[in-house]
DNA sequence: TTGTACGCGTTATCAA
DNA sequence: TTGATAACGCGTACAA
């Protein structure tokens, strides 16, 4: 131990977090500091989180981490929370209520600060505990019933609306919406979103539903789709359900763009390399958002909102057509 | 606190880690039992690490969360941690040296039993120091010099030699092989995979070596191999490189299949989105092995095989042929 | 079978 | 300006 190789027992834990309240003579702590050098002295995080009663570290639950979207958004917490200090547990739920909440509790065993929770289930008894231990979260591109709750999300309502005007725009009258799971907010909004446009636009919406938001899960629900006259434009509720659409079509002999147009959403990487027309959405700066968000709160920061609400915009590519166009959102 | 509900101070310790040598009866322990649980009582991990000197904790140092490959590697291992106890701590360290450091040093103030790394600087005197340190350490689909230290990757030159194999057998003779940077084992290993590959099939390649693992770097590097005859067949060191390396070529005015061959490695979920011909290698079970490799050291199991070489197979696409070939490797 | 005492490595507080 | 003390919450050796 440092102290012993010195003198002093304490003082140590005074120099090297020299904070202002502290007034330590020149001499004192240059003896120290060569010490804790030439000892290659670390000091335990472990012992300091138990005396301080938090350890800077966060917990973050995806149901996914292979999937793009995830990653980005995984990749712009994780640099947000490490520039303030703050370190990231990484946990893949599978969409599992269960692993979540084991999760959870191990997060919570682990006296975690507080959490990002990116797992889509909307009936989330996990999350209602949360709530009601007062335990800091953060909601990722999803809700869950909390009108107080702190998220972090785009319109999707309004994106999904301006997806369905772009294809009708295009001549589109037979228009069909793979949409998400509806257990899931995001695939409800989105789906709501698809249904008020259709209204507005006066054109009516063929709607089947994914079991799952990924590109399995998009392929097996847009199959019926080919059953009788195919739609001539699909869009999937995010990119993945999207690409298992544009599997079902060429099964069904259809090619994109001439004989079917397509949409996605959430501009994942995936999106840029087939060309799809997509709704955009900075996927880093939701995450970094997110732990900001949820450092803040932590901190004691004053929250001035509660919900944000990043923007998203069309990014129109040669899925829908052959010049790009781009139109803000909100 | 539990004990005070109750009666009993440390007894609780007792029941919860239901131990052989602990003698209970089971009247006391069903009390126990019932308080805990009445009171919602969660053991802190952090006041047990402290006293067990061990936090059942791994570090995972990436350079990118947000690549697929390396994003499939990171599911395998939490996915394989989390079965055995472990926690994951995920560090994005975008290759830069003294970001690596930065982590590595957090990792060890935060007392993590141990570390995956998947960072792929060759010259590296943070794994240097590390060894030196006995600290636990497991690296990733690379080298780094040690002889002793556990490695869990795959057959790099095999590999290549079989790609370059591949393109020479449906007819290719002008190739190009844009590799990995040199300062990287992953880089150097392919490279002198396609060397070998050349001499012996007696045959020029004509190497370019791009700055990064990114699309970017395959872009940039590839860009000079069109400048005079352009070659008929292109060996990316990576997927993403040979992502790049289509982008330069359709801005030469080059389609693929028609006008050129392209392969790539690792085969990521875009290599099967754009039909990539590529060496495929099964990210989870990468993070996996290397998880389960790192937590049986920790754990004192003898370890019969220090380092691991996962199997190849080069997968054939419509990048490079029509039909589909497979063969093993290794 | 269970209670007591101690220490893991910090830092806040108080005394010197 | 710095040393001494206590406490964070757990596990374990020892005593009862």
């Amino acid at each position: 131990m440092a102290k012993a190789a010195l003198v002093h027992p304490s003082t140590v834990s005074r120099v090297l977090s020299d904070r202002p309240g502290h007034t330590l003579r020149p001499e004192t702590r240059a003896r120290v500091l060569a010490v804790v050098d030439r000892l290659g002295y670390r000091p335990s995080a472990v012992a300091r989180s138990l005396r301080l009663k938090r350890t800077l570290t966060l917990g973050m639950l995806v149901p996914d981490i292979a999937n793009t979207f995830l990653a980005g958004i995984i990749k712009g917490a994780e640099v947000a929370a490490h520039e303030r200090g703050y370190t990231l547990i990484l946990c893949n739920t599978a969409d599992l209520p269960e692993r979540e909440a084991t999760y959870i509790r191990v997060l919570r065993e682990r006296q975690v600060d507080g959490a990002l929770v990116a797992s889509t289930r909307a009936a989330d008894g996990t999350i209602d505990d949360l709530r009601d231990d007062g335990f800091p979260f953060v909601l990722v591109n999803r809700a869950a019933g909390g009108a107080d709750d702190l998220v972090v999300s785009v319109d999707n309502r309004r994106s999904a609306g301006l997806v369905i005007e772009h294809l009708v725009e295009r001549g589109h009258t037979r228009i069909a919406h793979v949409a998400g799971p509806r257990s899931t907010t995001t695939g409800a909004e989105r789906l709501s979103g698809v249904n008020d446009a259709a209204r507005r636009l006066g054109i009516s919406i063929e709607v089947v539903e994914a079991e799952s938001w990924s590109e399995v899960g998009g392929y097996r629900a847009a199959r019926q789709l080919f059953r009788d006259i195919p739609p001539t434009a699909i869009f999937g509720a995010n990119d993945l359900i999207a690409l298992g659409a544009l599997r079902a079509a060429r099964e069904a002999g259809l090619r994109m763009p001439d004989d079917l147009a397509l949409a996605g959403f959430n501009d994942t990487p995936e999106a840029a390399l087939i060309g799809l027309t997509t709704v955009h959405v900075d996927q880093e700066e939701m995450g970094a958002r997110a732990a900001s968000l949820l450092i803040a709160q932590l901190e004691g920061d004053v929250i001035t909102e509660r919900s944000v609400v990043l923007p998203a915009e069309l990014v129109v590519r040669d899925s829908t057509a052959r010049r790009l166009i781009q139109r803000r959102i909100a």
